[in-house]
RNA sequence: GCGCCCGUAGCUCAGUUGGAUAGAGCGUUGGCCUCCGGAGCCAAAGGCCACAGGUUCGAAUCCUGUCGGGCGCGCCA
């Protein structure tokens, strides 16, 4: 935020002329109470004990200097136990208006110091059936997460990571098998744990239609035609699905190709090189444990397969060999006793701890009137994506998946989604950019033009303590967002689009914008209003959410 | 048993690199449509931030312990 890059140099400086060091402990926000100003500095109350001033006296001292300074200060002074609140003038504020109008979609976005390399790999659900909720919610966070990361200066790359070596997609191809055998009129054993979904009979029955001597295949041929068909579809749907989500991934990776690239043996020859290898009971270990795992895990299997952590260690370890510096990946929270052990391997790899994190999506649990709706996949009962997306809609569900810390439960209840409230804020921040939109056709209507450049003159018309929350508050967004790609977690950006919409609902519930008695006050307020429609929309485009014209 | 996460208003949740009098929505109660979109606004009530210690100028936030809840602890994926 600009007020807080000119107070900072300021300060600075001040402390450079008293020859005393930045503290690295330094906080320059705006508090929560407004009344205390639009800035809060803590600096003196770390500094005191340095420079031997008690810290309400090294305050004051440089609330002078602040204002000798500052000409956009408007006040500065001591406060509570030893801060330094400033208050800019509201011509500063104003600016804020002309500044969004210059950076437009670009409003918010900052140029990363330390720009990143990155490989966000999520969702990755094994191709055995539909997306259900839950990955929804690892589809939305890990999308919006792309989104932030990229507009505070990040290149980011997605990729979906299939799982199509493992047990489950063997199991998988015998489930649509069976199907085919069933229908076909054979005597079938289904084992305990196949694939029950409607979806596995609506496959068999169209592998049948097209094949009617598939069941006569070899046990072996018909399993893997079964698995082949099946798969494919299956990840079809799962496309189709995402992408009416809104979400993309770049890259979709499959699991088989590490081994038949030779990446498996890549990886192990580098965790071999490093010396955290070992053959042992006819496997081949990876000595985790020394690298903070609860225990050493196996690579290889004495029957000569090998694990999924093998696979996902290479995996891994190929992220690194294409070039990325920080790979970040997204999974359920039922996953976390993993994190330990692929840490590990990252290390082994000499890689540092900060090229890799996991943004860990806790449960979803989805109610229907306040019921819980069962999920399993194996079972069939789950309600996949594609029916949620259906009742709710897109902007609806993303916005409720991105409005809750990732890492905590989310009950997701269908008919309080469809609700118009505020249980279901999404329509709030939506109707928000609507009501603007609303005003600028009236406007339009009325004749009245609204150039794409304001004359920074008009602004000063907006000088009431509603216009300079809305300013303040717009003014935070650049802020919010570096914040929140710092933390990782998105649901910032949908509290913040709360907050802000919140606010000019206040606005616009207590001043006319379109006056016909004061013409260049009606332009002012509306531009500050198309400048606020600004925010929401750069707002609503790092959540995927649409910002619609008219509700 | 060990490890990770969590416990904040009646309900659902923000706030946790330590900051001033702990916030929002829902729900409850009471107001606001001659006027740009009432899917909105304003106000009130509602709290020992699970509990007990500790660290310091200062703790919902950090440390230790207790209680309560979720998840994870395979040569499964």
């Amino acid at each position: 935020m600009r007020a807080i890059d000119t107070l900072r140099t300021a300060l600075m400086g001040i402390l450079t002329e008293k020859g005393l060091a930045w503290p690295s402990k330094t906080v320059i926000e705006p508090p929560r109470d407004p009344r205390h100003g639009d800035l809060s500095v803590n600096a003196a109350m770390l500094l005191a004990k340095e420079a031997g001033v008690p810290p309400r006296e090294l305050a004051q001292l440089f609330a002078r200097k602040l204002l000798e300074r500052c000409p956009d200060l408007q006040k500065a002074e001591a406060a509570g136990p030893g801060f330094c609140n400033v208050t800019f003038s509201p011509g500063f504020w104003q600016r804020i208006v002309t500044d969004i109008e210059a950076a437009g979609e670009g409003w918010g976005r900052s140029a990363e110091q330390n720009p990143r390399r990155i490989l966000l790999e999520y969702v990755s659900a094994n191709p055995t059936g539909p997306l259900h909720v839950g990955h929804g919610r690892g589809a939305a966070v890990g999308d919006s997460l792309t989104r932030l990361l990229r507009a505070v200066g990040h290149e980011v790359h997605t990729e979906y990571y299939i799982n199509d070596a493992g047990r489950q997609m063997r199991l998988l191809g015998l489930s649509v098998w069976l199907r085919v055998r069933e229908l076909a009129g054979r005597d079938v054993v289904f084992p305990e744990d196949f694939y029950r979904g409607e979806y596995i009979v609506q496959l068999a029955r169209t592998m049948l239609d097209a094949d009617p001597n598939l069941p006569d295949m070899p046990e072996d041929q018909g399993q893997d035609r079964c698995y082949d068909f099946a798969m494919n579809a299956i990840l079809e749907g799962i496309k189709a699905d995402l992408a009416d989500f809104r979400v993309e991934h770049q890259n979709w990776f499959s699991e088989k190709t590490l081994v038949e690239d030779g990446a498996v043996d890549a990886a192990f020859a580098a965790l071999t090189a490093n010396g955290h290898t070992r053959e042992q009971d006819g496997a081949f270990w990876f000595a985790t444990q020394a690298l903070g795992d609860d225990k050493d895990r196996v690579l290889r299997k004495s029957d000569g397969s090998l694990t999924y952590f093998a696979s996902d260690i290479a995996y891994h370890h190929d992220k690194f060999r294409r070039g990325y510096d920080w790979l970040i990946d997204v999974w359920g929270a039922d996953h976390h006793g993993y994190i330990p052990r692929m840490r590990a391997a990252i290390t082994a790899m000499g890689k540092a701890g900060e090229s890799f994190d996991v943004v860990l999506i806790q449960l979803v649990n989805l109610l229907r009137n306040g019921k819980p709706v069962s999920m399993s996949t194996r079972a069939g009962t789950f309600e996949t994506l594609a029916d949620v997306i259906k009742e709710v809609g897109t902007d609806a569900a993303r916005f409720m998946f991105l409005s809750r810390k990732s890492d905590s439960p989310l009950d997701f209840d269908l008919e309080l989604v469809k609700q118009r409230s505020m249980d279901n804020p999404v329509y709030y921040v939506q109707y928000a950019h609507a009501r603007i939109c609303a005003v600028l056709r009236r406007a339009g209507e009325r004749g009245i033009t609204l150039p794409a450049a304001t004359d920074p003159r008009l602004l000063a018309a907006l000088d009431t303590p509603e216009d300079m929350a809305l300013l303040r508050k717009a003014a935070a967004f650049e802020d919010m967002l570096a914040q929140a790609a710092r933390a990782l977690s998105v649901h910032h950006v949908s509290h913040y689009l709360t907050e802000l919409s919140g606010l000019l609902h206040s606005y616009y519930a207590r001043h006319q914008v379109l006056l016909p008695e004061d013409e260049e006050r009606s332009l002012a307020r509306l531009a500050l209003l198309r400048a606020i429609r600004q925010v929401l929309r750069n707002g609503l485009d790092v959540l995927g959410v649409g910002a619609p014209d008219a509700m």
